[in-house]
DNA sequence: TATTGTTATACTCTATAACTATA
DNA sequence: TATAGTTATAGAGTATAACAATA
């Protein structure tokens, strides 16, 4: 008995239907995608909550980390967010003193943004708890599995990305 | 030049670093399923436009549709929403004249749950049209390796499930 | 006492539009 | 004219808490 999306089970008398089946919604993948970002997403969030960073700010240090200097408009196309989006959570770590903002030299509009000593090590700890949330499922799927998984996800998201680029 | 999760790229003179690096994000499954449903989710929610509803609907109805006399805590568990999200989606369901609630005569506390006629119709509709946005990926995937993306999904959605039950 | 459904309320996330400054 | 960033505002989506009816 399970709610995986896919499942077709039919209610029994000792399991009075707790599970619905997902009828049409099986064959899509977007209803497969939601469902597992729902519950992935809830653990993330509870993992960061100590840190009293939200999974969007955690997923900006990552990239200005990765990519010290970016621009805020780097940001939001990775993101798929609003440029406007991206200064509110940008705002929320300078203010933390977890990241700053370097007017460029180059091109005065732009802010070349980096993370701090003590934003690179929050971001460090974060990512160990990002990571600890998926333990059980790389566990249980094995290194090659979870390699298909990586591969066949990525090979979706360069189709919608080629098919739908960022507007701005 | 991709902004693929996991693609580590340099920014070149003719290809100003558009896409950033993923860094460390790159090994977390939950960046991969998010970059991937906010672009999955964004066609979706275009395709509905035209039908005046948003994807939640959309999938309490085809959920309706597949269980019919269903609850609206059995949707909630299975949408993983509060069940007083779903009051407001059922509300609005019925208002539009697609779905109804009937009492329950075995167990007068609850709903059961069924779609109009207009509402199985609109609903078909909106099917093929959530359908349709992931033709392309139908295509470049093959049917192979969509069953198996699906598989290991519905694989990773178990394990996230039998660890995190519904807590109502 | 526990469960289903409801209401009122508030919060998070994100987008839109209008703006400043630079290019 | 176009782009980077900012601000103010509004909307969608969801949760929490308190409650009524029923089990």
């Amino acid at each position: 008995m399970t709610g995986t999306p896919g499942a077709e089970e039919t209610a029994t008398e000792e399991h009075p239907r707790r599970w619905l089946k997902a009828g049409l919604m099986a064959d899509r993948l977007s209803f497969r995608v939601r469902s597992v970002m729902a519950l992935l997403g809830a653990r993330v969030t509870e993992a960061f909550a100590p840190y009293g960073l939200r999974p969007g700010s955690f997923t900006s240090m990552a990239l200005i980390s990765a990519n010290p200097g970016s621009s805020q408009i780097e940001l939001a196309r990775l993101g798929g967010l609003d440029k406007s989006s991206i200064v509110l959570i940008i705002d929320d770590l300078v203010q933390r003193g977890y990241a700053v903002r370097a007017k460029s030299t180059e091109d005065r509009r732009r802010s070349s943004l980096f993370l701090t000593r003590a934003g690179e090590e929050v971001m460090a700890q974060m990512y160990t708890a990002a990571m600890a949330t998926e333990t059980s499922i790389r566990a249980e799927l094995g290194p090659d599995d979870m390699q298909q998984l990586f591969g066949l996800l990525d090979r979706v998201y360069a189709i919608l990305e080629r098919e739908d680029p960022p507007i701005d």
